[in-house]
DNA sequence: ATTTTTTTTAGAAACGATTTAGAACTTTTA
DNA sequence: TAAAAGTTCTAAATCGTTTCTAAAAAAAAT
């Protein structure tokens, strides 16, 4: 591999010349930038990042950790980031957490060990430690955006911060929605516990559906989490807890999906006999069986906007979080409420 | 940041006894392994990736270049590309071609220039210069393993490989599938050109119709690409050219969902009026509006034997490329043929 | 007690770039 | 014409690790 002082030789300059005039300093003569430029060309030369990385301290590269980038929701994100990222400069390191804290630690500590400039994370919902992640990025003077979810209490962390969609703002879109068609029994079958957008979700649902004449209660909200699995069986325990209801909110698409699916497999139709919201608007979303009535997340937008915001941090300024704008996104699983037979 | 020095120095010990150390290596005493361990964590102690990559020549890095992550199916690749390369040590730099030929060698450029011991590359379609990234790579020494699929002539980069799906078996299993059915007309929606899969598949429903008593006729070939929207132009035109059809078969599951979009739309009923079958059998062909029957592509395990032929490539072997099984799944969208009306 | 062998630790150089500081040369200014 | 200023290039040190060579210490053998 061709090395800056194969160059120096070549063209009896020293390496610095050369180091310099690659990276188009000031205080090099045009001629001997086009010579050095015109030779490096010529035997292939390729920079060594590591040497460049270890002197320079700026690895220009960004650590990105999502559960798993199989889920098209997080490889929007992963495609936003990359994108974003190209734009700047930067490329990226992908790791996956599963899900799962020790995971995901784990993961953080090999990204810082490759010296990351930053890191944009989706938070693993299941912790042992909340912060520990947090904890260890700030140890380690890097900062982190985190996406789509983040632990309550993040403020207190000077280099974090994180960009997440208006999930509960989204929720009252949905639940409006279905009142709005007459329904008045309508389940809520939640993301997984320790995301703050589950939360966030589920609190949408109950200040519209508290505010409104047909008021909040608990015996309609279920437990699902976040794929086609956990919808199938928190609807299926909806049904088998004979709980009446006409229509159903969905904690993110999969999830309607799944309780889509064992409902019309029971003989609900939809939406004659069941209206159904989902969350998100994936593919999935609108080239389901039904298409699905949903909340747009600008997915995209979501890893764009990270990546911008871990530039400030890195840049030392301090961010405040951001919140990306949802709109209603009706299809064919959403219709006025059947009178009752 | 902490590094071998500082440990070095509170322990009272030469730098390269905590290095060896920390490696675990078979000339240091147990005590001092225990000791140098212990302050290591203490102090939390990480490593420095690139200053070891710098003098060990030893990345332990993989480049990826997809067209991009978006898609279900590359994202598939890249989960199971990243499970095998954590297995075996090694992180992963994701980049996008966006199946430009042009992006591709900027990318693969870049992943060099971080010492990637090894790149793992779904190739462009559209090449200017067919070979220009392998041929970058030889002369790098930088071994490369092709997913999906691969310019013809490959075999003579001895540093190449690949690994792609049985593509003109499917075919011919789908196409079979259909003819069993009774079907005779039955349309092939190519992908896109440039790809040895969509040629490979079109070459498998060209072989089985021509060995049918149906025949194979190349007006019920029509050309689409890879996404939803190349799958309704190409039904469209089929529609408009008036030919006479009872079955399809598609380059891929979004390619069929395209369309059945279009078809539905004109009134044709799946699968009564029309069958159809795809490829590749990602999450949207089970939950299509009518579940796909399709031919299913072990797209994780694709990732993953790409990545054991890029380690035998590092290591020197030579490696023959290989090619994964696929399987009919039959759902909803095939039916025998409705006698002309 | 001395030599040999084995175990354990240390020193110096190197990897390929960048940072800092300054030298050599040319041009401008007083 | 000498001093000041600007331009262009160079030398040496450095980033944090590993490789290579060798020295010191401990254990075993004579």
């Amino acid at each position: 591999m061709a090395t800056l002082k194969d160059i120096a030789q070549a063209l009896d300059l020293s390496v610095m010349a050369v180091s310099k005039a690659l990276r188009d300093a000031s205080d090099i003569s045009a001629a001997t930038k086009a010579r050095v430029q015109e030779e490096a060309r010529r035997i292939n030369y390729v920079p060594n990042q590591s040497a460049r990385n270890l002197r320079s301290h700026q690895s220009r590269l960004f650590g990105v950790v999502v559960p798993n980038v199989n889920n098209t929701y997080y490889s929007n994100l992963v495609w936003g980031i990359e994108r974003q990222a190209e734009v700047m400069g930067y490329q990226i390191l992908l790791a996956h957490s599963l899900d799962q804290g020790d995971c995901e630690i784990a993961e953080v500590r090999r990204l810082l060990a490759r010296q990351v400039e930053g890191v944009l994370l989706v938070p693993a919902v299941r912790w042992q430690n909340r912060f520990m992640t947090l904890e260890l990025l700030r140890q380690s003077g890097i900062p982190v955006v985190m996406l789509d979810r983040y632990p309550a209490g993040a403020e207190q962390f000077q280099q974090a911060s994180w960009v997440v969609c208006r999930d509960q703002y989204g929720a009252e879109l949905a639940t409006r929605h279905l009142l709005e068609l007459g329904h008045r029994e309508i389940l809520h079958l939640c993301g997984p516990n320790g995301s703050s957008a589950s939360a966030a979700r589920f609190g949408g649902y109950r200040k519209t559906m508290g505010d409104s004449e047909a008021g909040f209660r608990d015996n309609l909200v279920f437990l699902a989490g976040s794929d086609i699995e956990s919808g199938r069986k928190a609807i299926s325990q909806a049904i088998s807890e004979k709980v009446s209801f006409t229509a159903v909110t969905a904690f993110n698409d999969l999830v309607a999906v799944g309780a889509a699916d064992v409902l019309q497999h029971q003989g609900f139709r939809i939406p004659t006999d069941v209206s159904l919201v989902g969350f998100g608007d994936g593919l999935l979303a609108a080239n389901f069986r039904v298409p699905l009535t949903t909340i747009r997340i600008p997915q995209i937008e979501l890893g764009t906007a990270a990546v911008r915001l871990l530039e400030e941090l890195i840049r030392g300024a301090a961010v405040d979080p951001r919140e990306l704008p949802v709109e209603l996104v009706v299809r064919y699983s959403t219709a006025r409420v059947s009178p009752p037979a």
